[in-house]
RNA sequence: GGAGGGAUUCCCGAGUGGCCAAAGGGAGCAGACUGUAAAUCUGCCGGCUCCGCCUUCGAAGGUUCGAAUCCUUCUCCCUCCA
């Protein structure tokens, strides 16, 4: 098999896992955060950036890459390793989130997909096959199945109608992938159901994949319901397989998530936060341009230890951002994927040392989610 | 010396008798963002005892029920002709 999970350890005091993942192009801790590099590109970032902050392994799309520049041109390239300059591990997402997001663009059947590509409004066709062709050109370590994401809300008939199909689908997935030196893993879907999401974890085990997605959560549904719906369902996927909720990518919700036993995570709001001016600290988020950094030359969280917060200060970040100069960006994506990194790492060694819950509250307390959680109820939102 | 044009809320700039606290940008302030149609989007942006009132459109005076808009004088700026 192309990907393996080593169980190394199980946490005594949650449901948290301590794990290797070995790919063809590396090995991988567990618990992991994945950057996304929708394009093939994490946007703003080199290679070397990522390697100095210790990502393991990164996203692409097959969506976006079909479309531009083309499976082809990627098979040409020697595959997308070579072509974007990364030898560690990469993961492709199936074009299923897309299904989502392109919402109006697109009309689903039994069959597959049809797009009206964001770009230049011509149509496309995308199926399980078609899905799969594609990541065989990329040539990604871990390939996504072909899933339908139903959006938050949905009613139990219609969750349980896409369920259904991406079941199907993962099935037409699994016969579709040739390449032995790629795995496969199928996705959980169902909704906030508890007898869906087990229903799709039973059909997608019983379908066997060398790890499981759970889809079709931080859709929009309230974080304590997410959670919910990762206690009833992760305890109905293979202990001995890795569990990777996609989409997912708050500091609070990555901790949550790791103590209801998820093991690989990925998401766009580190890189995009980023660049639209907010870092996450170990004292919560800041907004960069908010004018309390005008004259701050502290580092952007005195704990952190990434690049920008070595050489950098708040105040100037500040300017970057005011004078829209485009290391402003750099800088603060550097920062934000090496927070949530390190804090992984953070993660990793606190299920070595049994010592999860306490990292936890403390990490809550000083974020201020707690606090944030209390003014809330009460009727108040701060930042 | 002569002819003409212009001065609008932090900046640029619409508005030429009532629907104007005054379009639209920009700046400023604050917020959102979770398998990336995102270096994007949203809100606020004269003051107050805020369903109403007060102050404001170079200055002063005037016409009018009513003026940023019309008239008079003044101040400053710009263009062109000598």
């Amino acid at each position: 098999m192309a990907v393996t999970y080593e169980l190394i350890k199980e946490c005594k005091r949650t449901k948290a896992r301590l794990g290797r993942l070995h790919t063809p192009h590396g090995i991988i801790e567990t618990p992991i955060f994945m950057p996304v590099g929708t394009q093939a590109t994490v946007k703003a970032m080199t290679p070397e950036e990522l390697k100095e902050m210790n990502a393991q392994i990164i996203l692409s799309n097959t969506y976006h890459l079909y479309l531009r520049p083309g499976a082809d041109l990627i098979r040409e390239a020697g595959g997308l390793h070579r072509f974007m300059n990364w030898y560690r591990p990469i993961l492709t997402d199936s074009g299923g989130f897309q299904v989502f997001s392109l919402g109006p663009l697109r009309k689903i059947g039994e069959d597959g997909v049809t797009f009206k590509s964001h770009l230049d409004g011509s149509t496309h066709f995308m199926s399980p096959e078609t899905s799969i062709e594609v990541q065989m050109a990329l040539g990604s370590d871990i390939v996504m199945a072909f899933d339908e994401c139903a959006p938050y809300p949905s009613s139990w008939e219609y969750t349980l109608a896409a369920l259904e199909r991406t079941t199907r689908w993962a099935g037409r997935c699994k016969e579709a992938l040739k390449r032995e030196d790629q795995a496969l893993f199928g996705i959980v879907q169902g909704g906030m159901f508890k007898d869906l999401r087990e229903r799709s974890a039973r059909e997608l085990t019983e379908i066997g994949f060398p790890g499981y997605g759970i889809g079709g959560l931080s859709v929009g549904e309230p974080k304590p319901l997410m959670y919910e719906v990762l206690d009833f369902t992760i305890p109905h996927l293979p202990v001995d397989k890795p569990r990777y909720l996609m989409g997912v990518g708050s500091p609070d919700c990555l901790i949550e998530g790791v103590m209801r036993g998820v093991d690989m995570f990925d998401c766009v709001l580190p890189t995009r936060i980023a660049r639209n001016g907010t870092v996450m600290t170990s004292a919560g988020k800041v907004v960069i341009k908010n004018a309390a950094n005008t004259g701050d030359f502290r580092p952007l969280d005195e704990e952190c230890s990434c690049y920008t917060c070595r050489n950098y200060s708040r105040a100037y970040l500040r300017h970057l951002f005011k004078a829209e100069e485009i290391l402003g960006l750099r800088l603060a994506t550097i920062h934000n994927l090496h927070f949530l990194l390190t804090l992984m790492q953070k993660v990793r060694q606190s299920i070595a040392e049994d010592t999860l819950p306490e990292l936890r509250n403390e990490f809550f307390a000083k974020y201020g989610y707690e606090k944030k959680e209390f003014f809330s109820k009460i009727g108040i939102n701060f930042n």
